[in-house]
DNA sequence: ATATGTGCAAAGGGTTTGCAGATAT
DNA sequence: ATATCTGCAAACCCTTTGCACATAT
């Protein structure tokens, strides 16, 4: 992914700090901002978790990360792509995207509701293919 | 609703301290750790934030009560009840349940992911009716 | 009578802020 | 050249904890 363009499309200075942030998220596809942190020191260890904080900020708000938030766990943050929902292991942690269609949904949710709907925030919560078996 | 049936069978004991709380989430449907602090010391003076703390945090254990977590806004709390999912306001931040059947997305996530599920937390986040029309 | 719950104050942890120096454009 | 970003430390939440007293069973 063209991590320069995306920030510079929304008028944000292309540091080498931002490029890790995206980097590290990209690689591990939902992450914590201090698991961030700590992958991060490995490889510029000047950053500064306050840094990690307001970048983690400013990208949500303009729209390159988005938020996910799991009833029971900490928030984690992954780049924004095609909606899709998620799915989660109440076991090991492990969460994952799920590209399904849920369109039928949010139209009875709009009929009921009387809403204008702007986005969806899902995730199912179980256990894993692994840790069920054991 | 009966609280005192419901602390009781969680081996909880009954004070008036949870049956506010409870009155409160339910006359409120959705209420954050502050606001239920905020009103119970109109109703309850004495109660102190700790209390709050530590009986929404027993209660959600038990499953009296269940955790609502949206992108954006702080975590608010509900009674438990029968399965549904959320919209939100994301003018006025109006939080409403809806009462979709939600089985077959729940199918597909299942046998795409091959995870057993057991729960859903779902929010769709837009416009209400009447923050639309201004 | 006993286990549990409450209130207080202090501690803890995560997050934000202000500022001076550094960096991207 | 200038606006923006970074790192540091302090400040600032919100949340948890320990303990002595009170209360529910």
């Amino acid at each position: 992914m063209n991590f320069e363009k995306r920030l510079k499309a929304k008028n944000l200075k292309v540091t080498p700090q931002r490029i890790s942030i995206l980097r590290e998220i990209e690689s591990n596809g939902h992450i914590s901002i201090e698991d961030i942190y700590d992958k991060i020191k490995w490889i510029y260890p000047s950053t500064s978790l306050a840094t990690i904080y307001k970048n983690v900020a400013i990208m949500c708000e303009t729209d390159i990360l988005s938020e996910v938030k799991t009833p029971g766990m900490k928030q984690k943050y992954e780049i924004n792509s095609t909606k899709h929902i998620h799915v989660t292991c109440q076991k090991c942690g492990k969460l994952e995207d799920l590209h399904v269609d849920y369109s039928m949904l949010q139209e009875s949710c709009k009929n009921l509701s009387g809403y204008d709907i702007n986005t969806f925030s899902a995730v199912f919560m179980g256990l894993c293919p692994s840790c069920k078996d054991k």
